[in-house]
DNA sequence: CGTTCGATGCACT
DNA sequence: GTGCATCGAACGT
């Protein structure tokens, strides 16, 4: 059994993504258990990217609020939800004061604890999973979670469901960063993760 | 090991 | 119609 605080609460949040985003390194992503779920899953953060709503071109908040990104300029605190490439689900924090537009991506998670139930969930076929592969990207994490567009708009700073915790893990070394995956905004260093983490997406 | 490429749905132009 | 904040299979070296 994994031994974790409290959520983070929303003022954690309620700053830039670019200071959230750092400070998300090393923290848990836990999953309380549920009627449709029975194990807890955990993963720690190992990689993220911070998106800004104030002139950054990558950020789908870069034109202002529409039917899809509504929820990153909601309160902070919350999960913004996206499909992508018609397949792929992809979950970030939603970061700074409400009407801001800034979030920080999830981008890959070590998991922790409920190694076996993420297995389940990223195996179509039933073939193994290795554990390096169960969240080592975007769109693997939320298929280990089984977070999908359901999950927009859900609280992180409340018990059960999903949260981030801090159980005191610390990185020994942080690495920042370009982000990767996009075609604009390419210049801006708001990649950070775990130096030398098997869980890194693209190692 | 490396790189290329198809899948697949939808927001936005 | 175009272009994705991706993944994994299928190649080539």
């Amino acid at each position: 059994m994994v031994r974790v605080g409290d959520p983070l609460p929303q003022a954690f949040y309620e700053r830039p993504a670019t200071e959230v985003a750092p400070d998300l390194i090393g923290k848990l992503l836990v999953q309380d258990p549920d009627s449709t779920s029975g194990t807890l899953c955990a993963g720690r953060i190992v990689e993220v990217e911070a998106y800004c709503g104030d002139g950054d071109p990558a950020a789908h908040s870069r034109s202002g609020p529409t039917a899809r990104n509504a929820s990153m300029f909601g309160p902070p605190g919350r999960l913004y939800v996206y499909l992508i490439y018609g397949m792929h689900w992809c979950a970030n924090a939603v970061c700074a004061p409400a009407g801001a537009g800034d979030a920080v991506l999830l981008r890959a998670l070590e998991p922790v604890h409920g190694a076996g139930a993420m297995a389940a969930r990223r195996s179509r076929t039933g073939a193994a999973v290795g554990e390096r592969n169960l969240c080592s990207g975007p769109g693997k994490l939320t298929q280990a979670f089984g977070i999908d567009g359901a999950h927009d708009g859900a609280d992180l700073t409340t018990d059960g469901g999903l949260s981030i915790r801090d159980d005191g893990w610390t990185a020994a070394d942080m690495v920042s960063t370009t982000r990767i995956g996009i075609s604009r905004g390419t210049d801006a260093p708001w990649r950070w993760y775990v130096a030398g983490n098997t869980h890194v997406s693209r190692r």
